[in-house]
RNA sequence: GUCCCCUUAGACUAUUGGUUAGGUCACCACCCUUUCAAGGUGGUUGGACGGGUUCGACUCCCGUAGGGGACGCCA
């Protein structure tokens, strides 16, 4: 393990976890895996409006379902219901570390690096609107900075104020680890607010102070941060902290190209668990969601995309989520599994279906035969339906069943099973005892088969549906559907 | 609007100045087949645009256009 790696995922707890959240979480997974470095899970709920405990569960439990472990930092709660934390670098939530900020903000204000600012909410959003009718880029003006220390300090005792830093004009650079040299001049940034009027720090604020604190090496998160940067390194700089690198990644995007969200489809990285896919589809399918292996094999287990993860092949541009590629692949990753791994995963699924009587040897036989053409879980019912029982004829099934020699084949095939046990060796053979004795052949002998024993024009292959059922249910269901003639 | 970032086919991407621009998904065709799939084989589709630099540009530079992100007492 390489004591001087060390990255983090700074979730905060509002809702449920995003699929470009999964993603930055995956890249962060890939690289501490790849390079020995530590991954630190830190929750960031400063946000006290929108932070829940529910949504802190439902980082932990995600990250889980995907295969994304951890060393460092929060770990959800133990069996008492009391939060469990490990590493030295502790607390990992915020809002157990408001003590820290306010320290670092007091040296900040006493060093006349940042300052209090009693500017009301409303007398802030008229400036703003006004500076935008004008065309300015809206800015704080610096109204309370030029408050004498006494001012500040008798207005502070009736009045509602916040902390604000104190942006020194300059030109911010950094080499991005994905983007290069980016640079910003701070001219574009006003003094910000790094603590709120009840204390709590704010984002730009509270990040820094912890992944100082942390001693995180490598930022790695999405590109939405990338003109937070500036701001932090700002603030880098004031406190004399060593400057971590960043690597910005690209975005996940919807299918127009915008920012994923919720009219793009689903979003929550939990809600393809749902649907029924299998996390090693879906943490595969995302890893190549801007970045490529060297190899350019695609198909890759956690082990191996590690092996080949580097940030050097990270790519620029956003990536669009496209479903129908995690689709196939994650048949591909059905592919893989036994009979009795699919059953243990789509017991969700099958809850519908009326498995009485039915033994755990037949149940694997049935899923066997319709493996190759499932690609999530969510399809098992659909897909075994007509083994459990038939289907509703419809009108066009019955027209088909009652015309040519549809019902002689039928009796015939009755007789035959009522005689012989059928098996996967003479099923064809069988049939061709039908063919012979009514005088039909192709589809004139099947189609009549298929429905006459499974009610539906399409399904799953009759060469292994018949031997699974067996003799007596074939030979029952299709005396049930004779009787319908 | 301002700043930052991005731009190879419908999607994900390879290419790091010389390739018939390669792979994967999707799509289409054919094969297999009793149906639907699955599987097999093959195929269509691409360097946003305009200028440079160079013997030679997808690749380097400039501009334009388009897209995205950020501009909160959200993260």
């Amino acid at each position: 393990m390489d004591e001087n790696i060390r990255v983090r995922f700074a979730p905060s707890p509002t809702g449920y976890m995003h699929i470009g959240n999964a993603r930055t979480a995956l890249f962060n997974y890939l690289f501490a895996k790849r390079t020995g470095g530590t991954l630190i899970l830190r929750i960031e709920d400063t946000d006290q409006e929108r932070s829940t405990p529910e949504a802190v569960q439902v980082i932990v439990d995600s990250l889980k379902w995907l295969g994304i472990d951890w060393h460092e930092g929060y770990f959800g709660k133990d069996e008492h219901g009391s939060p469990v934390e490990k590493g030295k670098y502790g607390p990992y939530t915020q809002m157990k570390r408001l003590g820290i900020y306010d320290e670092y903000r007091n040296k900040l204000i006493a060093e006349g690096k940042a300052y209090y600012c009693f500017c009301t909410e409303d007398e802030l959003e008229k400036k703003k609107q006004a500076a935008t009718a004008a065309g300015i880029v809206p800015k704080y003006d610096r109204k309370c900075f030029k408050l004498s220390r006494e001012e500040a300090e008798s207005k502070k005792r009736n009045e509602r104020f916040v902390v604000r830093f104190k942006v020194e004009p300059g030109i911010v650079e950094f080499n991005d680890l994905v983007r290069g040299k980016v640079s910003f001049n701070t001219d574009q940034i006003g003094d910000f607010v790094i603590a709120r009027s009840d204390g709590v720090p704010v984002y730009n604020y509270a990040v820094v102070i912890d992944d100082n604190a942390m001693k995180i090496s490598h930022v790695i998160r999405g590109e939405d941060h990338l003109s937070n940067t500036p701001r932090q390194i700002l603030l880098y700089r004031a406190l004399d902290f060593p400057l971590p690198k960043f690597a910005h990644l690209p975005m996940i995007l919807g299918s127009d190209r915008s920012k994923l969200s919720k009219r793009h489809g689903e979003t929550s990285l939990l809600a393809y668990r749902d649907k029924g896919f299998l996390p090693q589809a879906v943490f595969n399918y995302m890893s190549l969601l801007g970045w490529y292996p060297r190899d350019g094999v695609e198909i890759k287990n956690k082990e191996q995309l590690a092996k080949f993860f580097d940030l050097a092949d990270v790519g620029k541009s956003g990536a669009v989520f496209d479903e129908k590629k995690l689709i196939w692949m994650n048949h591909e990753y059905m592919q893989q599994l036994d009979a009795s791994a699919i059953y243990e995963l789509c017991v969700p699924y099958i809850r519908t279906v009326d498995l009485s009587g039915r033994s755990p040897e037949w149940i694997n036989k049935v899923l066997e035969a319709v493996k190759t053409g499932l690609n999530t879980c969510a399809e098992v019912p659909e897909q075994t339906k007509l083994f459990f029982m038939s289907a509703e004829l419809t009108a066009e099934g019955l027209e088909v069943l009652k015309s040519g020699k549809a019902k002689e084949v039928l009796s015939c095939l009755v007789e035959l099973f009522n005689k012989t046990e059928v098996t996967a060796e003479n099923f064809k053979a069988l049939l061709q005892e039908v063919a012979k004795k009514a005088e039909v052949k192709g589809k004139d002998l099947y189609m009549p088969v298929r429905l006459g024993l499974t009610g539906a024009l399409h399904g799953p292959e009759l060469a292994v549906l018949i031997p699974v059922l067996g003799s007596a249910e074939c030979a029952r269901r299709i005396e049930d559907t004779l009787k319908k003639l």
